[in-house]
DNA sequence: GCGGATGAGTATAGTTTATATATCCATCAC
DNA sequence: GTGATGGATATATAAACTATACTCATCCGC
């Protein structure tokens, strides 16, 4: 089967798994296809998963049968969410949007300055070529107050769950540094590597985040929890990479959430604190 | 233009511009088409956008011109990292991964649970319908410690920015409450609904939070994120739905910013924090 | 109850797209 | 040089798709 028909049977059982039902009209508007070909490809999706497909005449619509089997797609709520994320005008243009009546819905919304592309693009080629780059980039440390010309040799990308960094060896403080994409302005010459990708020590070592249901829970709640997260002798690991180890704090609030937050909103805490703190002072050194 | 062909020069673009080149192998593998067709498909590309394409007979690999001017998609930042997070594993299955010459990357893990598909269906379909449901749902409140059996009437979904929750008014504390989905472990008969998605005014109602840059910077650096949030007067507003500005405050760590952490982790802080806090406060009642 | 609108199914003829197979060409590694 | 790799092209054939036309069933408004 072609990949054009293999998408379009695909399209046909998303919309019957999450929104119950599809008619000829949402293919054509999906994929531009004729009207006839909409209907073959219904025609061919019940040949395919018979017994999938039920015409409600006088809805005019076709349904998901009750006992509703996928086989073009394992439904999956990640993926479903993430195509919300996308109707939300989220990451703008990455996915096809295959929702037609997708519930009301929000998203918090986090304010930052947008990454540029040119300057991505630029940062990732020089990724590829194991190079360095000159960036022009706005620290925020008290000591750089103005955008400055930096050198740096990136080799990674990261995600704090707020925002996306590059991972660098800065060749003016010759060390391994974050940088945030959104702050680097513009980009210029590739040049000569400061340093290995394999020389970034906190960037490839991971400690193991031991979590713990938040002992200010009920015991009932507390052993709820445990389940949660799969944990044995109440306790998980995590695997965090050190360059990570800061951000994994703040985001998840591990630093704070025993004083400040109430208990139910903090599910787990860090059991191995001593060991935590010891390779969060080594990573931020 | 049929749609396949359409995506498959939309594929020889993006490949260009992010990874500086493509041959006929990428496309073969990505849409399972015959060599001949690849090789049709680039001089289409060819045609359609006109010096666009070198080949490097050397590196035996297609590569973007240095004038190369985008005519399928508008590249963007935020599109590419979106794919890379699909590479990574984050959404599973919501696009196609485009990306072959991924560079290292990685998201902070957020340890959870996972939602469960069948559940979020039976939860969509409510909403769609209007009607209510009854889901088994373990509340972290102190006063049920166990999961119980609550009929409520969903209209919404909302992102935190860690998980996904449902806006429902719930039939038990009779009023409306975000429900985490990861939390509903099951569900049951539809009913009648308790109340309209109209009546939900803490959802439909905004707050507009003014930010400031954070004075504890310098003169220079609060200057740079006044023009980076386009502020007006050192003020930029966010509208903030009202029932999520208690998300909006931990997740920005807008509460605790001028007290625990360096400023120039904070770019910015709440301007008009009294009438945030009486919003907040009216939003917890 | 009777049009009219809407959405679906199907048939025909013709076009476009793609495949399979084969041949040729250029570059590079050894 | 020789073989391996990746690309271009030609031919014949098959599959997919379009345009157009006609038919059927259900619902809505009057």
């Amino acid at each position: 089967m072609r990949w054009g028909v293999e998408k379009r049977l695909e399209f046909i059982e998303f919309r019957l798994f999450w929104e119950g039902g599809i008619n000829r009209a949402d293919i054509v508007d999906q994929f531009s296809v004729s009207v006839p070909q909409a209907s073959k490809d219904l025609t061919l999706y019940e040949e395919k998963a018979p017994g999938n497909l039920i015409y409600d005449k006088s809805a005019k619509l076709y349904k998901a049968a009750d006992d509703f089997k996928p086989v073009f797609m394992q439904p999956s709520a990640s993926t479903y969410l993430a195509h919300l994320r996308e109707a939300n005008g989220g990451t703008a243009g990455a996915t096809d949007v295959w929702l037609a009546s997708a519930p009301e819905h929000d998203a918090l919304p986090i304010p930052h300055r947008r990454v540029d592309a040119d300057v991505l693009r630029d940062v990732l080629k020089a990724v590829r070529d194991g190079r360095s780059i000159e960036v022009f980039y706005q620290s925020m440390s008290a000591k750089r107050p103005a955008p400055e010309w930096r050198p740096v040799t990136p080799h990674a990308l990261g995600n704090d769950g707020l925002r996306w960094h590059v991972r660098a060896f800065c060749h003016v403080d010759h060390k391994f540094k974050d940088f945030i994409l959104s702050r680097c302005i513009k980009t210029q010459k590739h040049g000569l590597p400061g340093a290995s990708a394999s020389d970034d020590m906190l960037w490839h070592d991971r400690f193991a985040v031991a979590l713990a249901p938040n002992p200010a829970l009920s015991e009932s709640q507390q052993s709820i929890i445990a389940q949660d997260y799969e944990m044995k002798n109440g306790r998980a690991e995590v695997m965090v990479r050190k360059a990570m180890l800061y951000y994994f704090q703040k985001r998840l609030r591990l630093d704070i959430a025993d004083k400040l937050d109430n208990p139910h909103e903090i599910p787990v805490v860090v059991s191995n604190r001593t060991a935590f703190d010891a390779a969060l002072a080594e990573a931020m050194a």
